[in-house]
DNA sequence: CAAGTGCGTTGCTTTTCTGGACTGAGATAG
DNA sequence: CTATCTCAGTCCAGAAAAGCAACGCACTTG
C-alpha cells in the first residue's frame, strides 16, 4: 500500500497506538504471536504477507518494544521474536476486536479463531470493565473529553523508541 | 497509502474486523464520532485527512452498518453520519487501544483525549473482563485456538454488506 | 562440494494515499 | 438577480507503500 496516513500531529493515545499497530498486517502478526508463532518463516507462510513488508513490521514492533528478538542458535546466528509484556498487553485490543467481529460479522457459530479463558475454562466473551468500579462499560456510559497542551503523538513515539 | 493488504482468505474474527476498521483514518473517524462529530467537513478539518479518502471511509463504514446517514436538512439536501449500535460497540476497541497507549506510550499525565465512565464518574481505565466469570482477563490466562472449516473473511463480509 | 534452511534485501510493478483544484445544488447578501 | 458562501463531495497528478519474485549470505547436511 502506501500507508502515508500520519496521525503524529494528534495528541491522543488512540492515535499513538495506531501509529504502532495500525499498519496492515501488524495486528495479525501479533495475533499469531499469541498463537505461538515466533519466526519469520512461520509468519510469512501463515499470513502470506510479502517478505519485505513482514521484515519491516517486525522491525518496527521491535523498535517499539512489542516484540523482542531472542537468539535461539549461535551458529548459524538465528533469533526468534517473542512478545514482551507490553506486547502481551495488546491482547486486550485483540480480544475486543475479536469480540466485535464475532458478534457483528460472524454469527453464532463464530470464526476460526477462539480464545479460552483458562481461569474459568470457557470460551472467552470479552467485555470492557472499568478498573475503578469494576462495572461493565456500556457505550452509553462513556463521555469523551479533549484536553489541550498534551504531547503530540510524534513526541511520544520518539520517547518510546528511545526507551 | 496503498493498503493492498488482503486478509480475506483468513477465517478469523480479528481479521474480519480489521477489514472493516483497519484502514488508516477509519478508527480516528470513529473516535471523533464518539466525540460528537457527524459531518464531512468536521472530520475533514479535525483530522486533516484527504477529502477523497474521508469520502471513501465514510462510504465503507455505512456499507458495513457502522455509521448511518441521517438527513438533517431537506433543502439543501444534507445528511450527517451517526453511529449505529454496531458502531457504538466499537467503543470497546477504542477503549482498549486508548488504555494501552496511555499506559505504554503516554505516561502518567495521559494524552489529550480521555474517557469518563459516567456510571462512577471517574476517568476510565479500561480492563478486559470475561463475560462468563466476570474476572479481569490477564494475558497469561489466554489460550488461542484455531478451528478449521469456518467461513472466510470474504464470505462473512459479503453477508455483512448484504444485511 | 552441492543442495537446503532461515532470514532477510533488492528491484520492479501496482495500489492507495496526499494535496489541491474543481463541481454542483442550494442559501445568503447586496 | 448576480455574486459569494456552504456543504459534500469528485477528479487528477504525484508520492509513498504494499505485492511479487528473485537474489544474497551464513551456515548445515548429505
Amino acid at each position: 500500500m502506501g500507508r502515508t496516513a500520519d496521525y503524529s500531529k494528534e495528541s491522543c493515545a488512540v492515535a499513538a497506538t495506531l501509529e504502532v499497530i495500525g499498519d496492515p498486517w501488524t495486528l495479525l502478526v501479533i495475533r499469531d504471536a499469541f498463537n505461538g508463532v515466533r519466526r519469520f518463516e512461520q509468519w510469512q507462510e501463515r499470513l502470506g504477507v510479502a517478505r519485505n513488508v513482514l521484515a519491516a513490521r517486525l522491525k518496527t514492533l521491535v523498535r517499539h518494544g512489542v516484540l523482542e528478538p531472542q537468539a535461539y542458535s549461535e551458529r548459524p546466528p538465528r533469533h526468534e521474536y517473542v512478545l514482551t509484556r507490553k506486547g502481551k498487553e495488546l491482547s486486550a485490543v485483540l480480544l475486543t476486536m475479536h469480540g466485535w467481529g464475532t458478534k457483528h460479522l460472524y454469527g453464532e457459530e463464530g470464526s476460526g479463531v477462539t480464545f479460552t479463558h483458562k481461569a474459568c475454562g470457557h470460551e472467552l466473551d470479552a467485555r470492557v470493565a472499568c478498573a475503578c468500579c469494576g462495572e461493565i462499560v456500556q457505550p452509553r456510559d462513556l463521555e469523551m473529553h479533549v484536553r489541550e497542551g498534551r504531547l503530540t503523538v510524534a513526541e511520544v513515539l520518539a520517547k518510546d523508541e528511545a526507551a
